[in-house]
DNA sequence: CTAAAACATAGACTTTTGTCATCATTCACG
DNA sequence: CGTGAATGATGACAAAAGTCTATGTTTTAG
């Protein structure tokens, strides 16, 4: 299953890297089971999670304890609360397992450490951090503006998998509509 | 009203940087009048801008050619479409002035300089990128459940001086709800 | 200073979305 | 492999948001 994180990273920083296997290394191996919270809001966010087989939700609860799901993340991608994580304050987002996982976190310390020692390994940061900006920057330029419709039409058109992987209770959280409209609204396309 | 953006620097580098005069005249000083491009979407971002007076709106269109406003920027705060900036692709926001402007540019060779030569600064680009994230964070967390109703109250809450300083229909593209219905429910606060 | 354009508000109406209750189905887990 | 809890679909209704028109006001650019 570490050849998943180890191709993710060869195909990002080339696989001229003699510390390949030290890096790989650096990582801690995690089975979970579904439904189990690897962050809590007002706990730091300790990992950086690479996600090497499963599905995460990144989620936070309004005002009426109604869940709110930020990001779903699946095979071959990171997920963390970055900036938790960068800055050692309290997490504002909670995160669970959707499905079985099986995950590669590594923790504060030795991803400095990397960062220090494996020079290519300082812009991957940046990358994760860039990437999930953009993934951000993204949603609100799209979801802003779109209709209930409309943003299930965005989310069969570029993330499927989604539709028939996730309940619908979950994808509805994740589009910020109710799960009764859902229901009515994809029964209609 | 260099003032401003030194002020600024010396509040996040600390004022031990002797460089300071050097990293102030890589800022090329802007006027502008209001309503002006300061960026198209397809076109290549260019620069980085610190807003020191004035205001700017960031912005895209949906389908129907609707302006959707993903942010307002405001003094003493930092702008650009720093995925294009960064990486040199076509953005896909537009940047326009809502007020007569003051800005303090920096080109991408300069701002690259900049990081090589002033070690603290090299700090700057990964702040602005961290904020920025920050704040989409944010917004998808807080926007997406919200009634129209809560948006505003958000807007008050928080930006609050933005509802006197902008128009109805700036505000209602930001907030992602109609101009009426914006008009509608501010009366009945 | 003034004419034209843009803006703000309001009413009437339509469409969309949310809520609740019910029932059928599926799926996780012992 | 069976069962209880979670999920999914649906109808009826309520509430929220969007649309369009009209009218009066404010801005702005020349």
């Amino acid at each position: 299953m570490i050849e998943v994180l180890k191709q993710h990273i060869t195909n990002r920083l080339g696989n001229d890297l003699d510390n390949l296997d030290m890096v790989l290394s650096s990582f801690k191996h995690i089975k979970t089971k579904r439904n189990q919270h690897l962050l809590q809001q007002s706990d730091v966010c300790k990992y950086v999670y690479f996600v090497a087989k499963g599905c995460l939700q990144v989620y936070v609860y309004d005002k009426d304890f109604n869940e709110t799901t930020r990001d779903i993340i699946i095979e071959d991608n990171w997920c963390s609360e970055l900036l938790s994580f960068g800055s050692g304050k309290p997490a504002l987002e909670n995160i669970r397992t959707v499905e079985p996982c099986e995950l590669f976190a590594i923790d504060r310390p030795t991803f400095q450490k990397l960062m220090e020692t494996v020079p290519q390994f300082d812009k991957v940061y940046k990358q994760i951090l860039e990437a999930s900006y953009a993934n951000s920057v993204y949603r609100i330029n799209t979801f802003v503006s779109l209709t209930a419709l409309d943003r299930i039409k965005w989310l069969m058109e570029y993330r499927p998998m989604l539709m028939t992987r996730l309940s619908s209770k979950l994808i509805a959280s994740y589009l910020g509509i109710n799960k009764d409209v859902f229901s009515r609204l994809k029964a209609k396309l």
